[in-house]
DNA sequence: GCAAAAGTGTTAACTGTACACCCATGA
DNA sequence: TCATGGGTGTACAGTTAACACTTTTGC
């Protein structure tokens, strides 16, 4: 980034990050923890988001932003909505931290927000820049956030929804080997409800999408599961032949 | 609007309007014409749109502008996505123009664009401030517009076909008596491809969302059509229930 | 042998799709 | 009586949804 970057950022337009991440458990959202310590207040977490520059568009700068203050890149960011109520960011509780981060404190931004899903334990946020401790937290736990942030969870979680209703799930969000269980798992922890095991995976198998790898879990207390591979190629034919209905 | 909004514009965001239209033919487009009379170049097209005053949401800036250049008001404007490449405004082709309309015509713009489907018949735009001529084109005729309001227009178009996918389509988008035929029509514009008559027919009759009127055509040279009327009240339970498979 | 999760088939109801003819009207 | 678009039913294929037991492993 250059030196003058700083006099170039624009101060009417942010961009934030919903980052989904999953654990095979439930399905949780990377927060900033703004003040560490003073738990248990909803409105002290925050979406990483921050101010754009000028010499950059919109997908560059929630890039850039997220890398910066979670340390995560190479992450396919999908823009999910525009939010510019007058009182976005004229919460009481968001007041004191706004004039400690930015120039003008007072003046109404625009934001631009973007959604991921990732695999938790392929990646590993590192708090920096303003962002002092970051969280994951389950989504199902989440009452309340920062600024107007808890709105934009919530579309962002619409349209990770809807997507998954015309697209099948992406690459990025497993580790290379996963078992048809956790994907699964995965399903139902976006749609939030359950699916039938068997139906599950009869559709997996009609699409076509996963490929059986002669492997097998190791050393747990249970019958032990295949590991699957996605098939790439179906996937972009998929997508390309305009498919589109995947009917969860 | 205050007389100080002029000091109060928002250089560095706009809004542009989407505003589908249709006559039961074809789907259409409202769009300013530049330069009336030096017709053929689709440069010389673009959506109605403008900058965002600072004491205003996006909704509202959106409701306003549409109003300001075309006179229409009360549409339902559905948000579609934001747009802000760093060379969105910098064609060639454009500069003249925006040097003529704007404070700052070099400052990179970012915009937030908005859709709607109307019926063409019931509404009548009338060009206004900078908009000399407004005209209508058939969507499936459009080739390039200016800016990168192609883009825009074809992303719009995609969020529109989805929304079908889930949702029924809204009331505005016909006249309060209307025939099957026409509704049928309708769907199929949007979709741009055939649907099956009893088919079709068949599926809105079993969604519960259209009530026979006891009223037919009038005049015509062929048996009369039906006219039917929406039923709100299903439609507002279907939303609620979540049910968002319209299977088209 | 027991606890724990993996894996597997069948049936019934519903939904999508393909397809062709008669009807009511104005000219 | 003809041209025009309105209106209707059926059958097949495919999809969804509900449902319970056996298998493999570590302990």
């Amino acid at each position: 980034m250059p030196a003058n970057n700083q006099n170039n950022l624009n101060n009417g337009i942010s961009v934030d990050c919903v980052i989904f991440g999953f654990d095979f458990e439930k399905l949780q959202i990377l927060l900033i923890e703004r003040e560490p310590g003073k738990k248990d207040n909803p409105l002290d977490y925050a979406l990483p988001g921050d101010l754009i520059y000028n010499d950059e568009n919109l997908d560059q700068a929630a890039n850039r932003v997220l890398k910066e203050l979670t340390g995560l890149e190479n992450i396919y960011l999908e823009q999910s909505a525009a939010f510019g109520s007058l009182d976005r960011t004229q919460r009481e509780s968001d007041r004191a931290w706004l004039e400690s981060v930015r120039d003008q404190p007072d003046l109404r931004v625009i934001t631009i927000s973007y959604y991921s899903l990732v695999n938790i334990n392929a990646f590993d946020p590192k708090p920096s820049s303003f962002a002092s401790k970051l969280v994951w937290k389950p989504v199902a736990e989440i009452e309340d956030l920062a600024f107007d942030h808890f709105d934009i969870l919530n579309q962002a979680l619409d349209n990770l929804r809807n997507r998954l209703k015309i697209r099948p799930i992406g690459f990025n969000l497993l580790p290379e080997k996963f078992t048809l269980s956790q994907l699964h798992k995965l399903y139902e922890a976006i749609l939030g409800r359950e699916l039938d095991k068997r139906n599950f995976r009869r559709k997996m198998a009609k699409l076509d999408l996963v490929v059986r790898l002669d492997e097998k879990q190791q050393g747990v207390p249970h019958k032990p599961s295949n590991f699957y591979k996605f098939n790439t190629e179906n996937y972009q034919k998929l997508i390309e032949e305009g498919y589109d209905n995947f009917g969860f």
